[in-house]
DNA sequence: CAAGACGCATGCATAAACCTCATGACTGCA
DNA sequence: TGCAGTCATGAGGTTTATGCATGCGTCTTG
């Protein structure tokens, strides 16, 4: 069941350790034992008669030939990873896939979090990582780094399938001893009080974006780029934030925070999923996205 | 060293399943037995939760989910095989392999038969078949299921590289008793000769074509689709052939043969070996055609 | 219609390949 | 110099191959 007595697996060791360069990170990320990946490397280096990666001090080098192969190897890697993962069972319950989603913190509270709690004991084997979404994401996910990304519609790219995880209206949130909020908040007072807003990686958030089209005269106190992190900053003091109103009630209770309806009308932001149009079918995947809608649900 | 726990090898087993759709058949071309390739097909069943080849009273039929894996999982493992067999060592006497070589049967007189003469020591593992050239040979030449076409340069397809195997001169071949070899033969003497002439597929061959070209009165008696027949035509006749001056040798004092040069110019005739470009640093085609260059030289 | 041929699936004993675990050898750094 | 980190190597257990036997279904044939 060879082909020409090769053990076609050890592609898959090879496209690791080329992507790791090393042998005990390769052999972690394939949930082997490093002995075995040291053989697997020893196979690859007698079936190649080559090399492939020598150690240089603490460094594992690609020989010239290693780096011809990577490529086509790559290739071969992605497809077949692409044919097992759409049409395999996706079992949560054994899987040990390590899913890597971009996401904002306010997602990650929202959507990932709760869905890691009950992955806790649905899925033991499954590892998640959450990096931020930035300019370049896409490419990232194109090359198959990221498995998804979650941003509001304004922000996605062009040329993957992108479906609506859920939508979100803004509140305005402060400290509940705050006299602002024991009558409904005029425009007037809006743009007197002092503000907290999000930026992140220099592109102002969502609701940001909207205030300052409409001209912007309030008085920016506090920039953070983070959105959970708002809450944090608003007891004790004047300011105030225009945030997610899901974020809002989550901290409502926990900290002296009162919420109170935005004096101008602020569109529905809609909050997409998007992910690589060749894996659409990839059942880890459409479980995650379904996933992730479940938790979003509310 | 798996990809989500699924042996990449299954897929070379099911790429040959699929082209055979017989378990006995496709063990048979990847060397195992009947009872390993339907435990492989078992697995390919749990791993894809799909039947993929039902038993329909003779015959395995592909299910609707097989078939839609079909062309994905033959690109994978041609990516494969391309990659395995450009970049691992070829080992003639280790090696199972089934080359299949598309020529003529004069071409296998004078270059693959001693080939496999030798081959017979050297690589006591290899297989090796030989087919007709026909219309289409290019067609499955870029589908794999032909390694290589020997043809004379005029009738090679294009959009694949070529090298030159040998050049071969044409003579006049006739019974050894045929008072016309008793002095060079004139162009009376050949028009008015009874004539053996070969063609293949409706096609006349390479000498035929430019003796048809020069304007044609002779008396062709015998057409065969077969050049090494030839000679076993001309004893006892005063037939006679134009045939490849490789031939005549080969037979002239095993036969009652003699030979003549033609009494008119011909343009040597060069024999390609053509490849698909996808393969051209495949070290056993690489091999082969080194082979077959050595043993055509004279 | 009965018998035989053929092909897929399965069981069992044995051998090979590959994995894990434990350990050794080497490099770079404090 | 000693320690941490990394790759390689040797001793035992699981998967998968082989060879052989066999059951079961279907198609063919006398």
């Amino acid at each position: 069941m060879r082909l020409d007595r090769f053990d076609l697996n050890l592609l898959v060791a090879f496209h690791t350790l080329m992507e790791e360069r090393s042998v005990t990170r390769a052999a972690e990320r394939l949930h082997l034992t490093q002995p075995a990946m040291s053989a697997a490397l020893r196979r690859l280096r007698e079936s190649f008669n080559d090399p492939l990666l020598v150690a240089n001090g603490k460094q594992m080098v690609p020989s010239p030939h290693a780096e011809e192969l990577a490529p086509r190897v790559a290739e071969i890697v992605g497809n077949a990873q692409a044919l097992i993962s759409s049409s395999t069972l996706f079992d949560p319950q054994t899987s040990r896939r390590h899913f890597r989603i971009a996401a904002s913190d306010y997602v990650t509270t929202i959507a990932v979090q709760p869905l890691l709690a009950e992955l806790a004991q649905q899925a033991p084997g499954i590892r998640c990582s959450v990096i931020p979404p930035h300019p370049g994401i896409t490419e990232q996910m194109e090359r198959g780094q990221v498995d998804c990304i979650i941003s509001p519609e304004q922000f996605q790219g062009q040329g993957h399938p992108t479906e609506l995880l859920f939508e979100e209206e803004h509140v305005v949130l402060g400290w509940s001893e705050n006299p602002l909020f024991a009558k409904p908040i005029t425009q007037e007072d809006y743009d007197a009080a002092g503000h907290v807003v999000v930026e992140l990686s220099n592109t102002p958030a969502f609701a940001e974006q909207f205030v300052r089209a409409r001209g912007d005269t309030r008085r920016i106190e506090v920039t953070v780029s983070s959105f959970t992190l708002v809450p944090w900053l608003l007891p004790d003091t004047h300011r105030i934030a225009l945030v997610h109103a899901r974020l809002a009630r989550l901290f409502i209770g926990k900290l002296p925070l009162a919420m109170a309806p935005p004096p101008f009308p602020l569109p529905r932001m809609r909050e997409m999923i998007q992910f690589n149009r060749a894996r659409a079918t990839d059942r880890g995947l459409v479980w995650l996205r379904e996933g992730l809608r479940r938790h979003a649900g509310n």
